[in-house]
DNA sequence: TCAGAACCTGAAGGTTTCTTCATATATCAT
DNA sequence: ATGATATATGAAGAAACCTTCAGGTTCTGA
């Protein structure tokens, strides 16, 4: 379990608070610029005089500019494969419905809870999707969704696989259509209720056995 | 209906045959970068010189960078806003069931047509996807849905227009998802078969009148 | 208090990229 | 055939970027 030494790995962790301080600085100055600028104009130089370092600094942590937009995708992956995991875990066993309602609600609050952050990381997880970190909070988010719904009360769906890549896929697009701003004219309940229907009209709809 | 002087359109048009083809090469070059190197190493220099031409060339017909790659995703959400109009057309008043399938069908065909180049295009509408001709052709899709939709023979759907972003929304994402390598490993018909489902399951839960 | 570790700074070298323009060639209409 | 128009070329200036490093400051533990 160590921490392997690639360039788009963190270079050094901080052990004082004042670069504690530093690095989440840096964190929260990577999502303004990208907000702002975009992720071509999203540069270490930026960064750096957004947060109040130099860019030295952030070369201490960053090994590379890209380094730097991956650490910032991660740690968001991080926060929403949580509330997935505990959604997953506090619906286990219920009927499907209460399951899909109780997830939706969880994972719109944590995607929405910092709407900024989450609509400006669509476009590095483009460029670094395909990489390790996310292929691993993919499945690690795809096995506490196999793991709920196999719990169903109510139903026992036949393929599971297929039916997490899916439901997955389902849960996931119509938050980010709403974030980069299409859906934004529908009010938020109304647009809850659709998500709830849009999984839960595919799910009764596989075949059970 | 004039062509707007922006620089994000095209500077001229090609009116001899030299230059249509120079063109058609610089798309087809920008669509191979945009494929093996990413975005953000998709230069003009690197299009001009696969595309066998010089920078110059290029720049007389796109007046900066931003244009060439805006110009790419232009020509291609045509052809899918096209391919879609077609099937709604054709399956206008027909059964829902059928409607559905005979879409979704026509859909990854056109989609699927050109793998790589819908692929690689994901990454230049994350940049530009909130212009003008992005959000055109997305009220052009949303247009031919909504008539296809309100003339459903078996079912009357109560409001077209959320039903429609979600079906929307749920079309285009699982073809996305596939197309960046998620669902690969799934065989083509499990795969088709499963959006309708999405789709099919979706509507038949929404309120009907 | 003091040495060593952690942390910070920002000027500067080396690249890459964008874009233009003066020049040259090809095509068309007459 | 020839002038006008369309098209092509690529060297080069200017700007932006990435990254390093030598030297300075702050903190921590003994």
């Amino acid at each position: 379990m160590s921490t392997a030494a690639s360039p788009l790995r963190p270079r050094k962790q901080p052990v004082q608070d004042r670069s504690r301080l530093t690095v989440d600085a840096i964190h929260v100055a990577t999502i303004q610029v990208l907000a702002r600028e975009g992720i071509a104009r999203c540069t270490t130089t930026r960064v750096a005089e957004r947060a109040g370092v130099s860019v030295g600094t952030l070369y201490q942590y960053y090994a590379q500019r890209e380094a730097m937009l991956a650490a910032a995708l991660e740690r968001h992956m991080k926060r929403i494969s949580g509330a997935v995991e505990e959604a997953c875990a506090t619906w286990h066993g219920k009927t499907l419905e209460e399951m899909v309602t109780g997830l939706v609600h969880a994972f719109l609050a944590a995607k929405f809870e910092n709407a900024e952050e989450s609509r400006s990381l669509y476009a590095v997880a483009e460029t670094y999707g395909g990489n390790q970190q996310m292929e691993q909070a993919r499945l690690r988010i795809r096995g506490c969704l196999a793991a709920m719904l196999a719990s169903a009360r109510d139903v026992r769906i036949a393929d599971i696989d297929t039916a997490v890549s899916f439901f997955h896929i389902a849960l996931m697009a119509p938050a980010r259509a709403r974030l980069v701003g299409e859906l934004k004219e529908m009010p938020e309940t109304m647009f809850e209720e659709n998500v709830v229907r849009l999984l839960l009209g595919y799910l009764r709809a596989l075949p059970q056995d």
